[in-house]
DNA sequence: TCCCCTTTCGTCTACGGACC
DNA sequence: GGTCCGTAGACGAAAGGGGA
C-alpha cells in the first residue's frame, strides 16, 4: 500500500510537506503542491484512515443501532441518518436492535470507537445505559429514552396515544383494542399510557383483553390478532401503536375478508411516508411538524460530538392526527 | 507458558531552522 | 518578521523478542 511516505519519496519532500498539502495547502507553495498532488496522483495514493484517526483521537463514523428495517419508520430515519451523516463527513455503522438481548450489539458498537452513537434500542430500564456514560462516547437516543436522562428525541408518545384514542372515541368506537410493542420500551408505554388514560376518563375498563404487545413481527401480529377476532365481540377499532404494526394488521384482516374500516377502524402512529400512499391512506398520529426524528437526532449528535453541551438535549415533539381512511364513524 | 517491554504501522502537528 | 519545510514525538493495537 503507497502511504505518505512513499509519496513524499517520490516528490522529494518530506512526510510532512505531503500531510500539510492535504490538511493545510495554504501552508504550501504552489509549485511543492503541484509537485506533491502530481506524485500522489502517479502513485495512486489514498491516505489511510486508520493511521488519521490514530492521531487525531476522531474517527469520523459514527453507530448507528437502529429499530428492525421491517418497521418503515427505521428505513425512513436510516435513511435521513445516513445522509446527513455523509453530508457533514461521517460514516455511519448500522447495527439492528436484537429483541430480547441487545447486550452483543452494544459490545461490538463500543468495541468500534466511533465519535457517537445514535440509538433507538434503548430500553427505559437499561444497564446498558451506565456503560454508554462510563465510555465517554457521546450518545443520543432517538423516540427512546431512558429512566436516567441522557440525550433524546422523541415524539410525545403518550399525546399521540390520547389523541389516537380520542379520535376512535369520537367515531363512536367503545370496543377498541391496543396492539403493540413490548412496554418495556417507552415509545410503546407512551403509546399505552396515553390510551390507556384516555379510555379510563371514559370509563371504559383497560386489561390484558384490550391491550396486547407483540415482538412487532409479522407472524407474532398474526397470532395476536387471531386473538383478538377471536372473541365474541370483536373490537371495532384496533389502536396499533405504529404505523408499520397498522399496515401489518390492515393486510391481515383483508386476508381474512374484513373490509377496513366498513367491519373495523384501524389507527397508526408515526405518520410515515408509507401511510400516505394511495392504497392504504392510513389514519395516523404524527408530528406536527412533518420532520423526521432520525434527522432531527443525529443533527444533534454531531453538534454534541464538537460542542460537548453542558446540559442533556431533550426535545418532545408534540404530534397531531392525520385523518385519512382507516377509520369511520359507527 | 507467561509476562513485560519494545517496535511497528501511517498520520498529524508543535517546534524550530533556513531563507528571503 | 514572514514563509516554507523538515524533524521528532505522539497516537493505539498488535506482534515480536527476551527473560523468568
Amino acid at each position: 500500500m503507497v502511504s505518505s511516505k512513499d509519496v513524499a519519496k517520490f516528490a522529494g519532500v518530506s512526510q510532512s510537506t505531503v500531510s500539510r498539502v492535504l490538511n493545510n495547502p495554504r501552508l504550501v507553495d504552489a509549485k511543492t503542491f503541484e509537485k506533491v498532488t502530481k506524485a500522489m496522483k502517479e502513485l495512486n495514493y489514498r491516505p489511510n484512515s486508520i493511521a488519521r484517526s490514530l492521531v487525531k483521537q476522531q474517527t469520523q463514523s459514527i453507530a448507528l443501532i437502529s429499530g428492525p428495517l421491517h418497521n418503515p419508520f427505521f428505513v425512513e430515519t436510516t435513511t435521513s441518518i445516513v445522509n446527513y451523516s455523509k453530508e457533514r463527513g461521517y460514516n455511519v455503522n448500522v447495527h439492528f436492535e436484537n429483541f430480547g438481548d441487545n447486550m452483543a450489539v452494544y459490545q461490538d458498537v463500543l468495541n468500534q470507537k466511533v465519535d457517537g452513537i445514535i440509538l433507538s434500542s434503548i430500553l427505559y430500564e437499561d444497564p446498558i445505559y451506565e456503560e454508554l456514560i462510563k465510555s465517554e462516547v457521546p450518545f443520543i437516543m432517538f423516540n427512546r429514552k431512558h429512566k436516567k436522562n441522557g440525550h433524546y428525541v422523541e415524539m410525545d408518545n403518550v399525546q399521540a396515544g390520547r389523541i389516537a384514542t380520542e379520535h376512535l372515541l369520537s367515531l363512536n368506537h367503545r370496543k377498541i383494542v391496543w396492539i403493540g410493542g413490548p412496554l418495556s420500551m417507552t415509545t410503546f408505554k407512551g403509546r399505552f399510557d396515553g390510551f390507556k388514560e384516555v379510555m379510563l376518563e371514559k370509563g371504559i375498563e383497560v386489561s390484558d383483553h384490550n391491550c396486547k404487545t407483540t415482538d412487532t413481527s409479522k407472524s407474532d401480529i398474526k397470532k395476536v390478532l387471531q386473538e383478538v377476532l377471536a372473541v365474541k365481540e370483536r373490537p371495532t377499532a384496533i389502536f396499533a401503536a405504529t404505523d408499520s404494526i397498522a399496515i401489518y394488521l390492515i393486510d391481515l384482516l383483508i386476508e381474512k375478508g374484513y373490509r377496513v374500516p366498513d367491519d373495523i377502524s384501524v389507527i397508526g402512529v408515526d405518520n410515515i411516508a408509507l401511510s400516505q400512499h394511495n392504497s392504504f391512506q392510513l389514519t395516523t398520529v404524527g408530528m406536527e411538524e412533518e420532520k423526521d426524528l432520525g434527522r432531527i437526532a443525529i443533527e444533534h449528535l454531531i453538534e454534541i460530538i464538537n460542542e460537548a453541551p453542558a446540559d442533556f438535549i431533550n426535545k418532545t415533539y408534540k404530534n397531531k392526527l392525520y385523518n385519512r381512511s382507516t377509520t369511520k364513524k359507527i
